[in-house]
DNA sequence: CGCCGAGTTGAACTGAATCAAGAAACGTGG
DNA sequence: CCACGTTTCTTGATTCAGTTCAACTCGGCG
């Protein structure tokens, strides 16, 4: 839980009561390897925060699925789009490790924007956060190739991409298996 | 401003004197056709609303820049990424046509989230909504082919579209211009 | 009138998709 | 702990959408 509250203070910090009221609301659930946490067409009721563990983001096609993204340790994950709308998430998340979440639940989230002081400023600090990545990623996806869009990946969690089977990450980089694993032929 | 009033309150409804310390904040400016609005480089300081006028986001580009998106009547916009930041824009933002905006400073906006009730949550809101923006392109951009990409775009802003260069579109569907004349000839 | 940028069209080229088949890694049951 | 079957990864051949380079047309504007 430590982890946790230095994620939140780094965004905007909050006082020991606020944490509290925050942390009272968490509870802890382990998931196995492969394991579906949440089903596309659900509503995502969620946000949890990764203790351990490696989970996809992706939505689930006929064929090849399309991977939005990769959440590490210490990070939060949430099908966000159904989280904000609440409507039911094309997203779909799963485990590629054994994972632990600390999780809370949108109704208590909203208390704590509610309730707390600082809720509200990091409800927008989490939600400008998650554009700034998306904006990252558009601009990625428009501007660079395949290769090069490994090689950032690659940069920036190496270790971890070992972990991951090669055609979630060629789906997350907008390729097929095949194509990804001609790229990284040529480049080694 | 009449507009604008409309426009946050389909957000999150503010009060009068909400609403009054926001709008005595709110500078009219015009532009001439094709203007730089912000240039890339420079920080972006402002939030506008457009009034009248279509404007361009884009990051200028040694041969063809790319294009992030159009932006019309009845929206706001800004070098988001920037003015959440506050470090040098890589987008540039111009007018397609003679525009008139409303602006207000991030200074001043800063305050609005300060000191009115409603403040952060809209602000809050307009990040979640800037979000499910991006969220969108992402997943067009990672599934859908450049012809479905147009077709998409006509089928939001048809009329719209008409005032745009096909060179400027063709920048934002990811494709070369030749590519889209190609495109649009194929499906007519 | 002549020029210039925007759009169209053609031809050659390229990166990635698709189809297909074989090799390697993985896990499950005997 | 090995054997088998399934899934993942690699490699090859073909096809395709889009790029690049280039030439030509059109419309507006100085």
């Amino acid at each position: 839980m430590n982890e946790i509250r230095k994620f939140i203070d780094n965004i905007s910090p909050l006082n020991n009561s606020d944490w509290n009221f925050f942390s009272s609301k968490l509870k802890k659930v382990k998931f196995d390897k492969n394991t579906t946490v949440l089903e596309s067409g659900k509503i995502e009721t969620k946000l949890s925060f990764i203790s351990k563990g490696i989970i996809r983001l992706y939505i689930p096609k006929e064929e090849t699925d399309l991977t939005f993204g990769f959440l590490f340790e210490n990070e939060f994950v949430t099908a966000y789009d159904s989280l904000l709308t609440q409507s039911p998430s094309e997203y779909q998340i799963e485990t590629l490790t054994e994972t632990i979440l600390w999780q809370i639940s949108n109704k208590d989230l909203q208390e704590v924007y509610k309730r707390t002081n600082n809720g509200n400023i990091i409800g927008r600090k989490m939600a400008e956060n998650m554009y700034l990545i998306k904006s990252k990623r558009e601009l990625s996806l428009l501007s660079k190739t395949a290769e090069e869009r490994y090689l950032d990946l690659f940069f920036d969690s190496p270790k971890l991409l070992q972990q991951i089977p090669l055609k979630y990450i060629a789906s997350y980089i907008g390729v097929t298996p095949q194509a990804l694993s001609r790229i990284r032929k040529r480049i080694t």
